[in-house]
Formats: structure tokens, C-alpha cells, sequence
DNA sequence: GTGAAAGCGCTAACAA
DNA sequence: TTGTTAGCGCTTTCAC
């Protein structure tokens, strides 16, 4: 049987309230008190019962992130869980995964969620992020939660990076490379990532002075069939774009399938870059030129922030974490016409 | 505040007890009393609270998934967990993700794990699923666990898939396009992964009346990298081969790169087959011939016979699951020499 | 700054 | 088959 905080208390010769005091960081515990109880702590291997402790202080030390499924960019999800590890290590917080499609009934489905498993914090990746819906069925809950790359105004905790200037710089480096005529194949309506990424489109077009051609710019839903999609449109143009420009990583794929079918070499006739920077952008080949999203880094500060907000309700923070470009072997000066 | 299981009871009329048992699954109730108090649940909207059953009844509804740094196969663990997440559903469980890396103190490493969350069982992917050390001592704590493609003689409670006709289901495809020198990139020494899907290919080898060649198969480590090292060593011989077989995705990618920088073209100069159907063979180009591991299955599977053994500590499972191949555009029958 | 006692909401053991 | 009682191990009042 384990130690319980009645041993720890009996070893260190004071009440198990005080032994709590230490254990949940309480300031008013005198620092010897606290040294020889932490010393009592280790000698008896004690850890805490996480059910205990969440029975009586109504916690769940349950961190939940709220995505859609999983189909659109398991490896963006994969890539910000292990940022969510990383924040709950060494704590006794535990993180749970909670796929759900935003439906009718999406109150009722997080209700059930909430009262079944009874998170003490939520973070809410996109399209989540965005819903107002579920913004305002968590605030009457009093649920704290986070978001990651909300386009909302006033995120109350916001963390993402800033994805307009980092597609404006991915745009920049195929001008730089001699490229006039670039074609985008945008996100799906209602993404920020839509947004955000066309509009640094349009802003590094501005910038050169290259007139916007709104014939260069499609739809897509960040598939792989949508970017294969939208360069066969592109590619069966009277003057097709010397660069194809794509939202994600999984549309830039789609275009090199469609490439590849009519056997146009990529970079020599047509170069192309993604953005997000997930694991298929290196093993594909040539590697894809693309943005580097910090999804690691967003995801372990979208925890920290909000397990931070459940001691301080009033904590606002929205964050800008870095990103890096990766030039890889997809773009080149454009060929001859 | 949240209904109380005591408030049904009363809402009921019956004891608390009465109503743990409906909760429980006990079957010591008669049916009509069950009938009422079920209806008494649904009228106050009742959920159990998660802690205070644990508390009492000495669980913490948490599943672990142990699997090591991700490094490896992200999505392969990425569908494992979509597999873990639907297996839980409708349950009182939660599934908590637990990566770490087999160091000498593993033993430290898990009991301060279990310590810490107190999961009621776990699930082992490879290498964890082999590592004897760090089964008995989960046995020594009486853990329940199920593994996951363990090598080991007689697991407990194992799900799978039979690798070894995978690997020669797709070998002997490449043999009926015409293939006779086929090489194969193994996987790292210490893997189920390994062993099986070599015997595959020679299996098919033997079937097919091909000596085999040792000259032809090489070792990796299941990395991209590894796949280009083994292609540059494997297209740099005198007499290279027609075809690859690589023990997993990412290693195949990694032999179309060599390829790509070689200037050989895919299927028509080399073809090439990956194992595990991971998202990338379908967004490369070609995509990529492999085995389609049943993962999602796998992971599901794996969770409920876990809970099951849980409640019969006596089960043993050792189940495979059915596999597809997939037959994409990077095999085809050779070219002239 | 520290301690004593009273629960948190459920289940296990024992009774009936 | 059902009910009663006593905790599970911690935190939270409220004293001191």
C-alpha cells in the first residue's frame, strides 16, 4: 500500500493539512516546515492520490483537446499532442483527446463530454476555435479553456503564430526566385488559415507590385484531392502560373500528384510550396518548400497557459510563437516559357 | 450543482447501493427495479462522478498507451489512438498517452508513472511490447496490459496482424509483375517488425523458387534516411535490383528519393513497396504499393480487452486482424535491363 | 502560520 | 435481492 498524507504527516510530526499546504504550493508554510515536510515527502515515496485529491477539491487534473476528426491533418493534431505532453509532464495533470464534429447538437455534446469526464481546462483547436457557439456554451459553464489560432477578435487565451506574414515570406521567396505569375490554392472557408494565408498572399504580391489576378487564386478544403483538384485547373490554363502556392502541405501533395501525371518536372516546370510543414513535406521528393508551423510549441504553451488560467480566471494572453521557413527542393527560378 | 447518486436513489426510491449496482452492471437487480432507477437517471440527468467512483472503488478509469518518442511513425500512433479513443467512447475511460523511451531506469520510469496516474491498464506498442523487463514488472505490480505486435512467445493479451503473409502477399505481387532481383530494406534489429516481414520475403522468395540473395537485403532503422542509404547502396551494385521492398513506409520514401536524385523513374526503372499504408504512400508520387495495417482496429481491440481483463483477469486474446494491400502506381512489371 | 474535524460522492463489506 | 454502514485519501472550512 502506498504512503497516504497521514504518513507523511505522522514522519513529519505536523498536521496533514500542512502537508497539503506544501503539496498544492500554498505560501503559508514556513520554509523549514516546508524542507523538512518535502524531506518526509521523498523518504516515504508519498505521491498523491489523484482521486482524492480530485474528490475533495472537485478536480479532475484532466486537460482536454477538442478537435474535429482527425481526417484533415492527423499529423498537425499528432504534432501539437506532443506539445500538450510536454506541458503535463510533471504534473498531475493528465491530457485527453476528445475528437468531435461541430453539429447540431454540439452544446449538447459537450455538456455530456464536460459532465461525463469533468475537465478542470479545455483547449480547442480550429475549427473549434472559431466557433462562437461553443465559445459561449463553455463560458456559461465557467469552463477555462484555450485556443489555438482562433480568428475570433479578443481570444481571451490565444496561442498560434502569425501566419499571414509567414505566407507573405513564402510568397516573397518565389518572387525573389523570378516568379510573377503565382497561383494560391486557398483553405477552406471559416479556417483562419484561410484567411490569414491569402491575405499574406495578396500582401507580397502588393509589395512587388504584382497585380492581384483573382484567376490564380481557388478553393480548396486543405485535401490532398482538392490541391490535385485545383491544379489540373490551374495547369490546363492558356498561360498556366509558374508557381502553385497551396495552403497546406497535403494540397501541395496533390498538385505534384497532378504534376506528375503530366509529366511536368517540379521545380524546372513548376515550382511549389505548402505551409505547415508536416512530416510528408521531407519525405516527399523533391522535399516541399514550406513554413514550419510551431505546432510543439503552440500546443505545450496553450497548456501551460490555461492550467495557468484555473489559478488566475482573469489571465488573458494571446501568443505569438516563432515559425522558420524550410527552402526546400520543390521551387526554383522559373523555366523558359 | 450535478445531481447526486443519492438524489436518484430518493428520486427512485431505493437505496444508493441499489443504484451503484444498476451503475455497475451488477447483475443482482431485478429488471423492473432496474427499469425505474435507469429512468430516475435519465430524469435528473445523472453522471457519475469520475473521482469520487475512483476514490471508493480504487480506479482511475484511465487507460495509458505506452508507446516511445514519436519520432518513429507518428501517424502509425496516430491511428492507434483513433482506434484507443473510439474503444472508450461510451465509457467511463479515459485514454492517456504515455511516450517515453526504454532507458535503464524503465523500471523507475514506470512505477513513477503508475504512482503518479494510476491507470487501470496499459497498452504496449513495439519496442515496449517486447521489452521482458518491463512486462514483469508490470506483472510484479499486477498491472493488466494488452500488447500490441509483441514478438514475445505467449503474450497475455496480444493484437496484431499476420506480417509475415503481408510481407509475402506483397512480395510474391512483385515476383508475378516479373521482379526477380528484389531487394529488401529490413527494419531495426529488436522489432517484431524486423523478423516478420523479412521471413515474408523470403517466404515469397522460397514459393517462388528464387534463391535467396544476402547480398540483397539490407538493414534499417525504419527512417527515411535509412531507406536513401540502403537505395544508394542498393542502385550503386553492379547488377542493381528491379524492385525494393522496404519494411515500412517512411524507408520507402526515402529509396524514391535516392531514385528521384538518380533520375530513375518510378515504377518504369524501379519499383518500389513500403509496408504499413501510413498517410504518406498516398501523397507521394507515385503512390506507394504497401500493406495496409488495420492500426484503428488494432487500438480498439487492444483498449477493449484490456477493460475486459480488467474485470476477468484470466483472459488471454491473442487476436489478428485482417490486413488489405494496397496496390498503388509505384510497382509495375520490370524494364528491359 | 498551523491544526482539528467535517465532508467530497461513491463503493465494499457485511447484514438483512 | 436489497439496505446499512463505514470508509477511500484528500482538501476545506474554521478555529487557534
Amino acid at each position: 500500500m502506498p504512503a497516504r498524507i497521514e504518513d507523511v504527516a505522522a514522519h513529519a510530526g505536523v498536521s496533514t493539512k500542512t502537508v497539503s499546504r506544501v503539496l498544492n504550493g500554498h505560501p503559508s508554510v514556513r520554509a523549514k516546515l516546508r524542507v523538512r515536510i518535502e524531506a518526509s515527502i521523498r523518504a516515504l515515496n508519498y505521491v498523491p492520490n489523484p482521486a482524492a485529491r480530485g474528490l475533495a477539491g472537485n478536480r479532475s487534473y484532466l486537460v482536454a483537446l477538442l478537435y474535429d476528426n482527425p481526417a484533415v491533418g492527423s499529423s498537425y493534431i499528432m504534432e501539437l499532442i506532443v506539445g500538450v505532453l510536454q506541458a503535463c509532464k510533471g504534473t498531475p495533470y493528465n491530457a485527453v483527446l476528445h475528437p468531435f464534429e461541430a453539429t447540431d447538437d454540439l452544446a449538447a455534446q459537450i455538456d455530456n463530454f464536460v459532465a461525463t469526464h469533468r475537465p478542470d481546462a479545455l483547449v480547442l483547436v480550429p475549427p473549434h476555435a472559431n466557433n462562437i457557439k461553443l465559445l459561449q456554451r463553455l463560458d456559461e459553464l465557467d469552463m477555462r479553456y484555450a485556443t489555438i489560432s482562433s480568428k475570433l477578435r479578443e481570444p481571451r487565451i490565444d496561442i498560434g503564430f502569425d501566419e499571414r506574414k509567414a505566407a507573405a515570406d513564402i510568397v516573397e521567396h518565389l518572387i525573389s526566385l523570378g516568379h510573377r505569375r503565382i497561383a494560391h490554392i486557398a483553405g477552406l472557408k471559416g479556417h483562419g488559415a484561410r484567411t490569414w494565408r491569402l491575405n499574406g498572399y495578396r500582401d507580397a504580391l502588393r509589395k512587388a507590385g504584382i497585380p492581384y489576378d483573382e484567376s490564380l487564386v481557388l478553393e480548396g478544403d486543405f485535401t490532398f484531392a482538392a490541391g490535385a483538384a485545383g491544379a489540373r485547373t490551374l495547369l490546363s490554363r492558356r498561360r498556366p502560373p509558374t508557381a502553385i502556392f497551396t495552403a497546406n502541405d497535403d494540397m501541395a501533395c496533390g498538385v505534384m500528384r497532378e504534376a506528375y501525371e503530366r509529366g511536368l518536372a517540379i521545380p524546372d516546370d513548376l515550382s511549389v510550396c505548402g505551409f505547415d510543414d508536416t512530416p510528408v513535406s521531407q519525405l516527399i521528393s523533391p522535399g516541399v518548400t514550406t513554413v514550419h508551423q510551431p505546432c510543439r510549441e503552440i500546443g505545450r504553451l496553450a497548456v501551460e497557459s490555461v492550467l495557468q488560467s484555473i489559478r488566475d480566471p482573469a489571465l488573458r494572453l494571446q501568443a505569438r510563437v516563432p515559425y522558420e521557413m524550410q527552402l526546400r527542393a520543390s521551387t526554383a527560378a522559373p523555366g523558359k516559357p
